[in-house]
DNA sequence: CGAATAAATGAATGCTGTTCATTTATTAGA
DNA sequence: TCTAATAAATGAACAGCATTCATTTATTCG
């Protein structure tokens, strides 16, 4: 599946690469940026770097392999540098923090990261390089380490998702007589974490999540829940 | 957004609906059973119905709509049964893995749930009402209720995505030099979790956020952790 | 110069969801 | 029973999509 380098000895190669793959993702991610997933065609694509829509296909196998790349570039933003300074379950918390904030923005690409395999994808393997040193380093069972990392990761992209829905999504309108408890449950929360309910439900599972996991690994998390 | 109901008082209604929201929806779950998510267009499901693509359109408002009904639909299998008869986090661990089940088969309405509002979905409330009930009858503190079940939930969409994804996405491959402390971990747990990686992580986790949401609501799980 | 080759092109393909003017069928009311 | 009203089905059409292909353009090596 990996590309084979366009004209690794070929002739009529000109000096500077015009479609290579950091090209191609950055105007991929302007795009975005200026108009949303929804405007990401491989039209759009091809006329923000001069070109031909046909010509994309001499450099990217399909649009998917295109959302590949742009995965891979978006994962490097997830900051990792926490492990280098704090204690490991400050540093765990900081990096779900970060990577929920990252793919919140990004939530087309969940889908793809789901299915990808690492090997194709060195900055999202080197973001996991990153996580597990710093986990071997505190005294994590090499065992429970990847378990670990793929639980923290699910939740993480289900409340990326969480963080972009609207707020009123819990609101019962005209079907409230037949949820009485819910309604009410929606009804409390909402006075407490004004607004901010996705936020708070994060904090929550994140907390249990890093507290249950390290027990479960033999190891107790130092920092207190915020 | 509430659709009209098709000839309320009009005339010329047929004696039966040919094009109900329920022949609808078990029309495009059919299709789905059979030839999985891509083979849902709106022209298959015309054929199905016997029926040309745009008589579709006097029912449904768009193909975004029959992903809602289906939504719906799905959510009325996960089973919430456990809280009329187990102990309170045994029930939410039930629910919680009868949910991901559900959803694993149902990974493209994912996105289409996270942006629902309950409000239209009348069997996903149901699902509300009955955990929440649960979860009040067994002491938990109102203001607590609807964060869990958001963590909670979040967790399970990232675990139902886990569930469908390759074994082998971890494998480093020819990166493997560059990542010698990732590659060591997952090398280990490979022989520890037969092929059931991603299961045993959902266990860890689940474990993991049943337990210490419940802690921070002032409760104690009661079954201990498998 | 000539051969080789990567890359760009424009036209075309088949699919998608969706719209629209028109026709068909059914029923309510006079 | 005739007529008016109305929902629903139709087929043609549309714009947009990702992708393919034969052809042309440009570049560089021998």
């Amino acid at each position: 599946m990996t590309r084979d380098e366009p004209h690794r000895r070929g002739a009529g190669r000109p000096v500077k690469e015009v479609l290579s793959q950091a090209r191609i993702t950055t105007a991929a991610l302007a795009i975005i940026q200026a108009g949303g997933y929804g405007a990401l065609t491989m039209s759009a694509l091809a006329k923000r770097l001069g070109v031909a829509p046909s010509a994309l296909y001499n450099h990217v196998d399909s649009k998917q392999e295109v959302l590949r790349w742009l995965q891979d570039h978006v994962m490097s933003s997830v900051d990792t540098s926490g492990f280098a300074e704090l204690p490991w379950d400050q540093a765990l918390r900081g990096w779900a923090r970060s990577y929920r904030k990252v793919f919140a923005r990004h939530t087309p690409l969940i889908p793809v990261i789901a299915v990808l395999q690492v090997s194709g994808a060195p900055r999202t393997l080197a973001m996991y390089e990153a996580v597990t040193e710093g986990l071997v380093r505190a005294g994590w069972p090499p065992a429970q380490i990847v378990p670990a990392i793929v639980a923290l990761e699910s939740f993480i992209y289900g409340s990326a998702y969480d963080a972009v829905a609207p707020q009123d999504i819990f609101e019962t309108g005209a079907l409230a007589g037949q949820s009485p408890h819910f309604t009410a449950a929606v009804r409390e929360q909402c006075g407490r974490s004004e607004g901010r309910a996705a936020e708070s439900a994060f904090e929550a599972g994140l907390d249990a999540l890093v507290t249950g996991l390290a027990r479960q690994a033999g190891l107790r998390a130092e920092s207190g829940h915020a």
